[in-house]
DNA sequence: GTCTATAGACCGATAGAC
DNA sequence: GTCTATCGGTCTATAGAC
């Protein structure tokens, strides 16, 4: 691994950690063994690496959520598919809350993912644009996402009819809540995982078309 | 006003902003037309300044949340109540929704109660002790409150049967979520409260017992 | 309780040797 | 591309006059 991308790692970790303002360039440097002077033959400024940080984090994000949507029907509003109400109509709860854990705990435990998560939530306020990207990132990409899984299960008949987007803010909105408790108290993650599972069951049953 | 409460106020608002690390005393001092040296008179230090803040708030909080509970019957595990039935039994969608978003467009508009809520926010890494505070003050605090609600509500008859901590998560966690996004992006105060208002809608037509 | 002045450390960034 | 040395500036905090 070249210098350059060293120091993009060490610096996420501290900013991650102290914030932008709280990390000096010695902070960056030190640990990777090298002088602080060395920093700006790769990076024009304190700055420039932050931004870059932010930038690299931005492709990783959009190549992480194209894979996970490639898999929706291109036919988004055509008729009801057959292979679509095999694959959604047995979705149960149990299948549903041990994919979404899954997907959590990824998120939770990864660590490239846990600093860019931190830095994002510490760095929200210092510009409008940071503001925008944290939402879009962290809400509503996630939201988008379950928007269109509700889509068809509404559309197969597995879930009663409702707003699908009204039904994702309250399904994820829930399990990002948990998300930030498990963030900022790593050691309430098993009661976290636990109330996941329960809310993601309560959704189920609470819109369930079983009773069909 | 007297100058250390004016000092309070000022450094409250410097640090909701550009964070404990991002704001010098002078920062604090001049907007008050003194001199950074005279802080010195009123606080040993600058991190005694912080601190003083989190004190003031976290009294602040209590207050607010002994007045806000203080409804409750104090009868909780007891048998069905009269007077709980005609209070809970006639909430309506409607009025539920109402009285959420008049709580949240309180908090939200409140210009010391957003300073602080920032600063939490971007401070909430800074130690365990303020993350665990971040959790109990805007997460448990208000789904300790929505919980006792749902049990009455359960109680009476009003809703289906079902864990009320379950129900309080998904119900206030949609409201934090959106909370968290009209912090960052005020123009979209609008739609926040306008998915607000769905949320609460589409919840109490999951829960309801009004077809029984 | 305010000021000016300053100590002493550290900051981001640069110069120049190797 | 690394180092040491350093610049010019800001930081927290203090000293001492008024």
């Amino acid at each position: 691994m070249n210098t350059k991308e060293l120091i993009l790692e060490e610096a996420l970790k501290q900013f991650s950690q102290k914030g932008y303002d709280g990390t000096s360039m010695s902070d960056i440097a030190h640990p990777l063994g090298i002088s602080k002077a060395a920093l700006y033959k790769h990076f024009e400024s304190k700055q420039q690496i932050f931004d870059e940080i932010i930038a690299q984090s931005e492709e990783n994000y959009k190549d992480f959520f194209e894979k996970l949507t490639v898999h929706f029907p291109e036919h988004d509003e055509a008729e009801i598919n057959a292979e679509d109400v095999e694959y959604y109509g047995k979705i149960s709860a149990e299948g549903l809350s041990e994919s979404v854990l899954t997907f959590v705990r990824f998120f939770m435990s990864d660590e490239y993912s846990r600093r860019v998560r931190r830095m994002f939530t510490i760095s929200q306020f210092q510009s409008a644009e940071l503001g925008a990207m944290y939402t879009r990132r962290y809400i509503d990409s996630m939201m988008g996402y379950d928007e269109r899984i509700f889509k068809q299960l509404i559309k197969v008949g597995a879930i009663k009819k409702g707003d699908p987007k009204v039904l994702a803010a309250m399904f994820c909105g829930t399990v990002i809540m948990y998300m930030g408790i498990w963030d900022r108290e790593p050691d309430r993650a098993k009661e976290c995982e636990k109330a996941i599972r329960e809310h993601v069951e309560q959704f189920f049953l609470m819109t369930s078309n079983g009773e069909k």
